[in-house]
Parts: C-alpha cells; structure tokens; sequence
DNA sequence: TTTACTTACTAAACAATGTTCAGTAAATTG
DNA sequence: CAATTTACTGAACATTGTTTAGTAAGTAAA
C-alpha cells in the first residue's frame, strides 16, 4: 500500500515544515513575541492548520524544544573521541557554553523557558534533558575512576558542575552581566575562564 | 501648602497599592498568565487607571522587581553582623538560597526574566543588580584579604560564586532537575550540600 | 458664590493574540 | 459514478495590552 505511506510520509514532511519555521522564528523573535499567525504566514498555510499536528502553541514549543536538544547532544557528541577524560570534560563544558552563545534562544527554551516542560506533566519524567544529563555524569565519573578529581556523590557533582556552567551562561544571555561592567566579548572571555577556574579547583 | 503634599502622597500610596497587588498576584501566577484587568479588579479600579501610574506592563514589572530586590537585600543583610568572614559568606549564599525557595516568582523576576530589563535600556546600566552584585563581593574581598580563600581578580571570583549557585537554584526552580530524580526535599538539600561544597573547594 | 481649571478616573473601543468549528474542495475508496 | 475520508480554511470567539474621549469631582481665582 504505496498511498498510506506517501501519506504518512507527507504529513511527516509537512510536520517538519512547521517545527523549522517555528523554530526560525521563536529564535529570532523569542517564544512570546511569536505568534502562530506568523509562523502559519511563513509557511503559507492557515493558522487553523498548525492545529491540526499540534494541539497547542505548547506543544509546538516543546517539538522546537527537543530540535534543539538534536543540536545540542550533537555538538557536545564531537568530543567524544578524545583519549584524555579531563580535556575531554573541559571540551564538553566548551562545546555546552559555546552551543549556548550561538543558540540562546534554543537554550533558554531548553533550560529556563517553563512552557517547554508542560508536555512531561503526564510524563513525569524529562526524558531529554535526563540523556543529556547522563551524558555529563559518564565524562565525570570516567574523570573520577581515573582518579583525576576528587571523589563525590557522581550524581552529585555532575549537578554542581552543570549549575556552574549553566548560571555562567543563563546570567550572561539574561543580561545579568550588566551589573559587572564589561563589554560582550570580555562576558564571553570571562565564562571560558570560569570553566578552567572551576575545573582546577576539581582537580586532585 | 497642605493639599500638594497630601495630593503627592495620596499618589505614593496608590502606586504603591497597584505595585503591592500586582506583586502578589505576578507571584501567585506568573507574570505573563497576570492580565492588567486582573490587576485592576483587585484593586477595584479599572484598568485604565493603572496607566496613569506606569508607562505599561513592563514598567510596573520592573516596580515589582525593585521590590523584590528590596526583599532580597534585607534577608542577605541579616547576617551583616557575623564576625567570621568565611562563615558570613556562607550565610549570605545561604540567605540567598533560601529567598529563592520562599519566592521562586520574585527570583525569576529578577535574575532571569528579560522583561524588567526594558526599564534599563535608556539608563544603560542594572542599578539594583549592580547593588547587590557588590554587597557579595565585598564579602568575598573580606574572605581573601584574611587570607582565608583562594586568590584571584575579585570581580571575577564574586561572578564565579554568584553563578553557581543562581544555576542550582534557577535548574531548581525551573524544574529542571526532574533530569535527576529526586524529591522536593532532597533537592533542597542538594542545593544546601552545594554551597557548602563550593566553600571548601575556594578555601585555601 | 460663581467661574474657570485641574485632577482622577472610567467606559468603550482598538488591534492582536491563541484557539475552535462549521464548512469545502479535493483525494481516495468501493 | 457515488460515498467517504482527508486536508485545509474563513470566520468567529474570548482574552489580551493599550488608547482615547469624556465625565465628575476637587481646587483656585474672581
């Protein structure tokens, strides 16, 4: 049955076609300030339309949101062949900070944005961000076994590393950094130098 | 003249009233699920009236964000008194923490909604942050001029501090930590256990 | 007191938003 | 060819932030 699936195949393309869109402009314009109307203009169908592959503007949101999650475990995956754990966790803290300075609107929609999460309510669990999560935790424990940094609650420790990087970047692409009196490049200069410091000091 | 001072602080008190109502329900709701008109039934008046008191919206957010720095300032400045200069700047995180969990609402206001920053474009620089970002770091200056933690470029050290524990906090609050699997308490806890960590890494 | 003026406020409207639903035209099936 | 399903839309709905024209009370000057 060669129809079925050119349907299935069609409404699949055309599910893409409105998650790229979205996701073009919640990036260059921001969740709230996107409406569906804007994103139904660009694709040239009627908003009613985006209705009809996703329930709400919600749920829209969180399929952009997972996109973004594509991108990220993608950039973070370049690292992994590096022999040395400890390079290779700094890589993986460079690749994160440097994912979220060219993408802040995917990552705010990834690890500040409320709305996203919504979707998991019957869920639970946070699947995605869980992969990414573990993810961190192995680069930190393969450090760990090998004696490398000091011994903690993996778990544990892989939260305090993430809540270091993740507050770094979150202050500076919330503008927070405005209360310290530097230019952006020097923002950005100072957040590569925060992952050495912080990495030092985890150093046995 | 009697009627212009009464006149003014009959103002002062109005503005007040709108800040005070629209503070609480910004921290029970949200600030985007929060309709002026909401506001305006509170307070029995129409809606219109608010707009003789702020600009729009987003001024009468940032109202609610100064007060909620205000908040802020006043739990951190508790613990002024403490001779010990380590166990200050413990406290002070600790403060800072626990503001967080009592008014999750306020924190995200502050430290990361965009929105109240609109406030600032004109005038350039976040005062009220600026304010605050200082009062941590002359608790840090305190902790390495005795000698007490590691040495580095004071600004950048009072950041480094500042953002660590504003990530846990703000992956709390954002319920991100569903990624960890734990409960309410335990991550509570693990945020406590955080700071205290953090401590001993920058002690000398 | 009477007159002009200012202040404080509101009702009603505006445009834009997310969302729904009845209806339509085309594609598919029997 | 007829019946049914699919894919889509136009128009409407309720709600939003905001503006404007107008009103009624308070104040000041004659």
């Amino acid at each position: 049955m060669g129809i079925a699936e050119r349907k299935e195949r069609e409404k699949q393309e055309k599910r893409d076609l409105i998650v790229d869109a979205a996701a073009r402009i919640f990036a260059e314009e921001g969740y709230e300030r996107t409406s569906m109307r804007s994103i139904a203009e660009h694709i040239e169908y009627s908003p009613a339309t985006i209705y009809l592959y996703f329930k709400d503007k919600d749920e829209l949101l969180h399929a952009v949101h997972e996109l973004g999650f594509g991108l990220l475990m993608k950039e973070m995956s370049k690292v992994a062949a590096v022999a040395d754990p400890l390079e290779r966790l700094r890589l993986v803290a460079l690749e994160y900070v440097r994912f979220c300075f060219e993408h802040p609107q995917y990552y705010n929609l990834m690890f500040n944005s409320l709305e996203p999460l919504n979707y998991y309510e019957d869920h639970c669990n946070w699947d995605t961000g869980r992969k990414a999560f573990d993810f961190l935790q192995y680069a930190i424990e393969d450090c760990m076994q090998k004696g490398l940094i000091i011994e903690q609650e993996p778990k544990a420790l892989t939260f305090f590393c993430w809540s270091f990087v993740h507050g770094m970047v979150s202050l500076y692409t919330r503008c927070r950094l405005r209360a310290l009196d530097l230019s952006d490049e020097e923002s950005r200069a100072l957040i590569f130098t925060g992952v050495n410091t912080w990495l030092d000091l985890m150093k046995k």
